[in-house]
DNA sequence: TGTGTACGCTCAAACGATTGATCATGTGAG
DNA sequence: CTCACATGATCAATCGTTTGAGCGTACACA
């Protein structure tokens, strides 16, 4: 391994030329005008030196780093693999690089601090809430930002997913099924995803003349999911379906039904937001609806790169929001 | 949202110092002999003006950009997860800044070419093989480097957990139970973790003074499991366990199980290396084999910030393995 | 009075790439 | 023969920080 701090001096010297010479091939300048003789010398010693430019002093120049953020609240949670892997090639494809980070014992406050002034020409937040002091951390840093499947409170800077939508194509699977006692999971109290979805729910319920079931909160987690689950079995009128507002808790909420000694979906069905490979391989396999998670985080880059600082965004992604159909859902006892 | 392009000429300004003891103030340099009282002008300045240091600027004198990458095959993959947040954590407690990035449709190769020089200053790498080219890639960006998990065939440039001892446990566990004829259900052909597992597995059935049951490979993946569980039930001698070497195969091993009609723990047990929340989550809860993963992530970025470029490092990291007995697991029908 | 030295700063040269301005040379037109 | 202009480059300022070296003043000591 050797230590290559080969500068475009380095690279100009070897091909007799200017350093401007060499940044303007290098950059494919349209005002250039060179040989080509010239402009082979030029790449041949950028190879045989192994030359890369220099991220640092190209930024100071330009003002630009050609990178992106990704900021999610937990690695752990699938559903943002999805995102992430849709902002990372789109990210790709025009030619910046998107780096995820979370906020692990630090909030986005300190992470800022830490990434510091001129590191990423943009961030984007996915699954933030609407924290204190959360806009306000973001404006100083004064590069551009957008929320992603969060409409947050304050601002107009948001893309999100169909998720009232996704609720109702959910409830009506399970009205189509037969059901008339169906229940739902939501998401957390302060989440915006949650509130669409309960908001889908409700709609759906009562398109379908239907009164809506018992509702509860928890989080997007399987020990969430699990608990509520408990309190819903509890109630006086077994609810014979539960419309789950996300993956994670419905796992856990499989579980919290087993463990009421039911059997799913023989004595009460489940459907959750969001897809999973995962999914099928749960016992019984989860029907979900699946959402454009990667086309979320696509579009969130190709936004952000052509962004300003005061530009607002709100956007409603169109995809395609389908049911898929697997093995816990199915007509109601009796 | 004000365009803030604060620089250390201002604050020097406002403060009506050089911008060397402002530089010397924030960097907290201990040659610095100043009066308590311009120090506090000089804070106060920064504050009032909101100024951060741009990094670029910063890293380009001090050839330092305090951060770290990390590079993973799939964030899809939740074992990364904890590998994540271990390293992260890590960083931010030495002032760097972690950021992770996948190969999404892109060799390591072409990822390295757009992070280019100088922007991070080592590079973490869990979960990738003995690609070709793949050590050459990483020598021409002159900066150190660490494989996580994967002990580099060409050099000695990594930190790997335990797994034969992992293996081990889960093997004992089998055997304490009762069980004789144990099956392997093992990771990809070309996977270091998935050599090592084996290598326990063998060595754990040889010092049970019995018979290595069938062994069949797959990839990380629960399809990849399903298939390979089927496999390994066609054989005459059905096994009444498996030792399955990865938790998301092992999802998909116990739907191919329940396929064959089988029904666990009561016809076949299933025991997989890494713990995840999930696990007790599916059904039957799933029982592993705890891994210090988090603390891979972080004893990984420990290395890199004290690391050369020629420096070597070989380690097979001590920290706790642990079998997590759930539902999955039983003595042998009969 | 001269000298040593500690204090509290300031000066200015880097770091490596970008880019508007400029310049030398050759060619064709008038 | 001169002017205009295209061609194919070069020049040099600039981005914002860091950091070794230097500088003025005050005070102590001989």
């Amino acid at each position: 391994m050797k230590r290559s701090r080969v500068t475009l001096a380095d690279v100009a010297a070897m091909a007799r030329v200017d350093r401007a010479v060499v940044s303007r091939v290098i950059n494919k300048d349209p005002t250039l005008n060179i040989r080509q003789e010239t402009r082979e010398r030029v790449l041949t010693a950028i190879d045989r030196l192994g030359y890369r430019p220099n991220v640092a002093a190209r930024s100071l120049r330009t003002a630009r780093a050609h990178m992106f953020g990704l900021f999610i609240p937990d690695f752990a949670n699938p559903v943002y693999a999805e995102i992430i892997k849709g902002a990372e090639s789109e990210a790709a494809s025009q030619g910046y690089v998107l780096v995820t980070g979370s906020a692990i014992g630090a909030g986005l406050g300190e992470y800022m601090d830490r990434i510091g002034q001129g590191r990423i020409d943009g961030l984007l937040l996915a699954g933030a809430g609407d924290e204190a002091g959360l806009v306000e951390h973001l404006d100083r840093a004064a590069i551009p930002w957008i929320m992603l499947n969060n409409r947050s409170r304050s601002v107009e800077r948001y893309v999100i997913l169909d998720d009232e939508r996704a609720a109702a194509l959910a409830v009506e699977h399970l009205v189509r099924l037969g059901h008339r006692r169906i229940a739902h999971l939501a998401g957390p109290a302060g989440a915006d995803t949650a509130g669409r979805r309960s908001a889908g729910y409700s709609a759906a319920m009562r398109e379908a003349r239907l009164p809506e079931g018992p509702i509860v909160a928890a989080g997007y987690t399987p020990a969430g999911g699990a608990a509520a689950m408990a309190r819903l079995l509890d109630g006086p009128e077994r609810p014979t379906a539960v419309f789950v507002a996300n993956v994670a808790s419905a796992i856990g909420a499989m579980e919290g039904a087993r463990s009421a000694g039911l059997e799913i979906p023989r004595d009460v069905s489940i459907v959750a937001v969001h897809d999973l490979e995962l999914a099928s391989y749960l016992f019984p396999a989860l029907t979900t609806v699946r959402m454009p998670l990667a086309e979320l985080g696509r579009r969130g880059v190709t936004l952000l790169a052509g962004l300003k600082p005061d530009d607002k965004v709100a956007e409603v992604l169109a995809g395609p929001i389908e049911l898929i159909q697997r093995r816990s859902t199915a007509p109601p006892p009796g």
